[in-house]
Parts: structure tokens; C-alpha cells; sequence
DNA sequence: AATGAATGAGATTTCATTCAT
DNA sequence: AATGAATGAAATCTCATTCAT
């Protein structure tokens, strides 16, 4: 049944870090297959090219954060404690595999327009998330979408600045400290007396 | 002394259009030469390639922010006013011309490296901002670089937002919403009574 | 002797078709191997590789129509009748795959090169038909290299002809037609009145 | 006025010539940029690829034999006349470049599905000559797509044999015996006694 | 000052063929 | 006998930059 293909999760591998490293377009082929020890044909029998990889890692990843807010959301958990989870979760992720996160910060400026709202949309799960708070009387009335694009420019911009050295050390420290400033510009109540797990 | 460089002017600003629209390494000499109505080889009368194009426009509008701080810093307004005049002037600039914003965004993971913390910096002076209204008493002790990257996130966000369609309007009419999730954000005491120009 | 090579078949046929469709080069291995429903592996087992397949068919076929014509010429007809004979049969083979004379006519250039005059060759046979006419007085001395070629293009022609749409429905409708054009080129009498089997 | 074009005749030319030589999918852009002496970019300043090459190189050749077919047309000779001016004139031009035809017999099944019958095109215009020639009593009533193909056939395949050496010397002196089989062909009465110029 | 043809170096991509399974 | 992942060598194409005009 042919040779097993050993080498496509190398490939991968290798192209997020050189991605993040040196940039999508800093990054050839060539590099890939270096560095993931392969030549540059076998880049092809398992993306189109080289656009159709930096789609499919993108999607898997984007696609992924969006299943792990999804898993979240299934515990029912009050908004407070769900957001509190929430930036938790992202950043122990961040400290496990930081190229994960840099490497959707550095794309998203060319792929985020093809990211439809009914797929696997971590945006759009955080968006809705504000929104049955509100209707639940968690939060008060207010712009969610703003209040979404908030949340998510601090967490973001924190990785920012870990990635160029404003921001020290692991992000798991930062999360209450982070997720209290999400809270609070929510407007979500008394946050600082949430039962904080840890 | 003589007629202004014209030909400059349109080259740059076609090839910042450019950049946002299509992306750095997107964008040929050629597209620019043919939107600013330039040959190629005029290009470089004005600028040594285009990397040097590149990193031109981006110190240029990135030293404007700086300068923009700068200007703001000289006034000696209290904390709380100075925030709120900050993120009112980065919206407006916003509004007048989102190019200049989408391109800083875009191109920062490249240069930011070469941004010197002694030169304009304006993540540097909000720092210093945050520092001196620390060492004042006007918000508590904590985190400034930190916080510092949660109020730039919060504000690059909803830049990012606008462009994708999720934050809607001109910015500016979000100014004091935004100033005061900063301020919230850095502990500055009874914000919602900051006196607010307008 | 076993079972038959069925898969070799395919892999011609499939071949065949394709060259024809897309051409020789912008036919790939991969191409073959799809629409013969065998892997890209196995089609070695069966040719050195896709020089030797084109090669292959191009003889296989070329020296079929040789054998068609060879036949023919061993029933001893006069010229006449082996002519109309000879059209006929042509016409006839084409209608029942046009396949074939369409890829003769698409690789000739390529490989006639490696045609031999004393191998199986159509071209040289019907030479020798025309050679042993004129020594029977069945037609006049004249310049033979030239008239066969005179009747091959008309043949080949009309088969370029169907292909591209100018010359309509099946080819052996035209049979008596063209094979008293290549009478009348030829010179051979009272074509006219030739009996005419059917 | 920068550098004038100096090259694109000799790459146009370098190509034509590769292209018969070697058959298309048989030469590289770099064996054409290497023979008419330039870097292989320079052939893209030109045409936007070698498809692009050779589509051009098809349609100015193959529209140019409809020029010269136009301007016979133009005298108004009688049809016995105007065949025979024509192959003359046909023959004439290969002899003087052979390239050019075979050229154009080398590609032709390729592209000649893009050829319009409302352009320039000397099988359209040929077909109209046996119509008008038909209409006038000129010739008798037949099926003139077929006998259009027929006389085309043999034509080419005089160039054709020409290039495989079964037929020798210039082709002009071939004119004459090749205008009779076309008006033999199509009927076109007394052509025996035809002035013939020369 | 300007032009745009040409360069030159490198990028992506294709694909016949091989070979571990 | 068969598979199809991987190779390796080329091919096409792109484009920042140079330079004759």
C-alpha cells in the first residue's frame, strides 16, 4: 500500500515555525523542504502549492481555537467563570506552542476575509457568547461587538508583546490579571470576588 | 526651493494603498509605478529599492504616531484627560485616513524589531505615560507594560475590527467607550466623572 | 497462456484517448494512471516509461495500418479496385476509432523520423503500389514520391477536416469520392467507370 | 524613450525555428532565449508566457496566409487562374522560409480550435473561392467544404513530405502539377489548357 | 529627469521515475 | 503485482534592479 506519508506533519511543522520566524513571504519552499528534511516536490502531494498551505494551516489552527472555546461553552459555566476559563485556556495554550498563536496573528490580515461567520469562527463564539450574557442579565446592555473586539485586542496584544519582549515570561501568569480587565470592560459585576480556580 | 517632489508623493501614497490592498510582497514595482503614474525606473530617483520604500513610509507614519503623543504630552493634562485626548486623536487620524492604520498594522511584524525604544516610539511614550502617572499616584502600582499592551491592544483591535466589518462607523463616535475601557483597565480612579471636551 | 493483460489495455486505451484530447506533453503519467484506474507505480510494469508508450502506440498503430494495407495488396487487384479498396477500408477503420488516426496524425512529426523504409510503413507501401502500377502501364510515368503524397493528404485531410468540423459524418460516406480524386491524380484511366464493389 | 526593442523579432524568430526543430514541448524557454541571445526574462516583457508565445506566433502566421490568399482574391482572376496563382504563391512562400509552414502544420492542432471563421482565415477564405466558383458555373455543383479539404490536403502534404524528404527541391517547381490536381479535383473542366503564366 | 527593455537571480511548480512498503 | 510517497531535475515564471537611450 505504498510508502506511509511520513513526512506531511514535517512539512507542516516546519513551514508554521519558518512562517512566524521569517515570514510567509520570507519563507520559500526551499526552506520548508530543508528544513523538515524533504525535498521541494514532496511539498505538493499534500498541498497544491504554497498558498493552499498557509490556508490549510491557518483553517486547521483558526479552526481550532474555535473548538476549544466550543468545549468551553458545552460546560454552562456563569459568563464570569467562562470567561475567566476561557483566557486561561488560551494562554496555557499560547506557553505550550506559542508559534501557534504568532502564526495566526501574522496571517490573519490576508485570510480573516474568507473566514465565514456559520463555520468554526472563534470570533464569532465569543461574539455570541456576549450576547446570551447580555440577554442573561450578566452583562448589561451594550455594543457586544465592540466590547468582543475589546476582549480580544487584549488578549491578542499580549501575545504581541511576549512575541517582541514587552510581555514577560509565560502568559499563564497574566490570565486573571487579563481576564479581570476582559470582566471589567464588559461590565461584568463584582468580577474581582468570582471564585477563582487555581 | 523649486516645485515640491510630486512624483514622491504620489509614489508613496499609491504604494501604501498598495500595500494595504494587496499586501507587501503582493505589490510590484510595477503596480506602483502604474497607479501613481510613474515608470519603473522613476522609483528609484526617490527611494534606493523597495525595502527602502517599505521601512520609509512605515518610520515615517510610525514616527508620526509618536510625534502625535508627543504633542499631546506637552500640554500637561492630568492622566484621565490625557487618555481620553489620546485615543480621540488616534481615531480621528483613524477616520481621516485608515490607510496609514491598516499599513502599520500590516508591515509591524517586520520592522518592529528595528523600532528603537530611544527614538519616536509611540509605544514607548505611553509607557512613559503610564510610568509617570504611576510614579504620580493617579493610578496604583501595577504592570505597566502590561497594561500598556492591553490599552494598544484594545485600541489596534478595533481598527482590525473596522476593517473586517465587525466595529462599524467612523471610529471616533467609540473614543470615549474606548477611553474609558483604557482607563478602567489601568485603575485610574472615578473615571466615569473625567470632564470630557466635546 | 494465463489471463489476458487487461490492465495493459486500459492503460493504452486511456493513453490514447488523452494524447489525443490534451496532447502528448500536457498528458501526465498521473493523467493515465486516473483514467486507466491503475496506480502511477504499476503503468511501469507494463512500459519503460511515457516515451516508450507513446512509442509504442505509434508503432503498434502505424504498422497496423501497414498490415491493413499489406493484406489488400495480396489479393492482387488491379490498381483501380485496390485504391477504392484501400480508401474504403481507411475510411471504415477511422469510423470505428477515430482515436487512432487522430493521435498518428498529432505524434507523426515526432516520430516519423524513426519510420523505416523497409519496416512496416503505410507510406512506403502505398509508394510501391504506385511504383508497380506505372511499370504495369496502369497509370503513367510520373513523379510517384509526389502523387502519394498527393493521395495521403487528401486522406489525412479529410480526417483533419471531420476533426475540426468541416467535413461531416462518418468518413466512409466519402469513400468513392476521395478514391476517385486519387484516380484522377494518379492518372489512372477511365476511373469512372471502375466497378464498384457494394 | 528608454532601450528600444531590439529583441522581440529575434526571440519571435528563435522560437519559430526551435519550435520546428524541436517541436514545442520540445524546446525550453531558455533554448529560445539562449539562440536569439537574451536572458530568459526578457521573452516575458513580450508575450505573458511561451503559450502565449506560441499562439501569437500560430495566429500572425496563419491570418498572414490569409492575407496573401485576400490579396489574390482581389484581382478578380478567373477560378483556373486564381488556383493556380495561389498554389504558386503558396509554394513560393515556403520555399522562401519552410519554417513558417512548418510551423504552422506543426501546431495547428492545437489552436486551431481558436481560430474564428469571421477572422482571418485562409481555409474560410478558400471555401468561399469554390463557393463563389461553384455559384458562377465556374465548377459543378459538389460538397465544396469537402473538396476545400481535399486540395488543402494536398498542399500540405506536399510541404509535409517536403520536410520528411520523400518529396525534393524547391516546391515551386511542383506548382503547376499540384494546380492541375486541384482543379482536376474540383472539377474546374479544361484545366489542361489553362494559360499558365511563366 | 525619465523611460522601459533587458538582466539576473531566485521562486514556484510540474512531473517522469523510483522505491519502501 | 501493486501502491503512492518521495525524489530530483528541470521547466516556467516573477520581479527588483540596472542601464542604454
Amino acid at each position: 500500500m505504498g510508502r506511509p506519508p511520513m513526512k506531511r506533519d514535517a512539512i507542516e511543522r516546519a513551514a508554521l515555525e519558518l512562517f512566524v520566524e521569517k515570514g510567509v513571504d520570507g519563507t520559500s519552499i526551499r526552506d520548508i523542504a530543508e528544513r523538515s528534511g524533504v525535498t521541494e516536490g514532496a511539498l505538493y502531494r499534500h498541498h497544491k502549492g504554497k498558498d493552499d498551505l498557509v490556508r490549510a494551516l491557518f483553517f486547521e489552527h483558526y479552526e481550532g481555537f474555535a473548538d476549544l472555546i466550543g468545549s468551553l461553552m458545552g460546560n454552562n459555566y456563569p459568563f464570569n467563570q467562562l470567561i475567566r476559563e476561557l483566557v486561561e485556556t488560551l494562554f496555557t495554550f499560547h506557553d505550550k506552542d506559542p508559534y501557534i498563536f504568532d502564526f495566526i496573528i501574522l496571517v490573519r490580515h490576508k485570510l480573516l476575509d474568507e473566514v465565514r461567520k456559520d463555520g468554526k469562527n472563534p470570533v464569532e463564539l465569543l461574539y455570541r457568547i456576549m450576547e446570551s450574557a447580555a440577554a442573561n442579565g450578566e452583562i448589561p446592555e451594550q455594543d457586544t461587538q465592540l466590547t468582543t473586539q475589546l476582549m480580544i485586542g487584549m488578549v491578542m496584544q499580549t501575545v504581541v508583546g511576549h512575541h517582541f519582549g514587552r510581555v514577560k515570561g509565560p502568559l499563564r501568569q497574566h490570565s486573571q490579571r487579563i481576564a479581570d480587565c476582559c470582566l471589567m470592560v464588559a461590565g461584568a459585576g463584582d468580577f474581582a470576588n468570582a471564585e477563582v480556580e487555581e
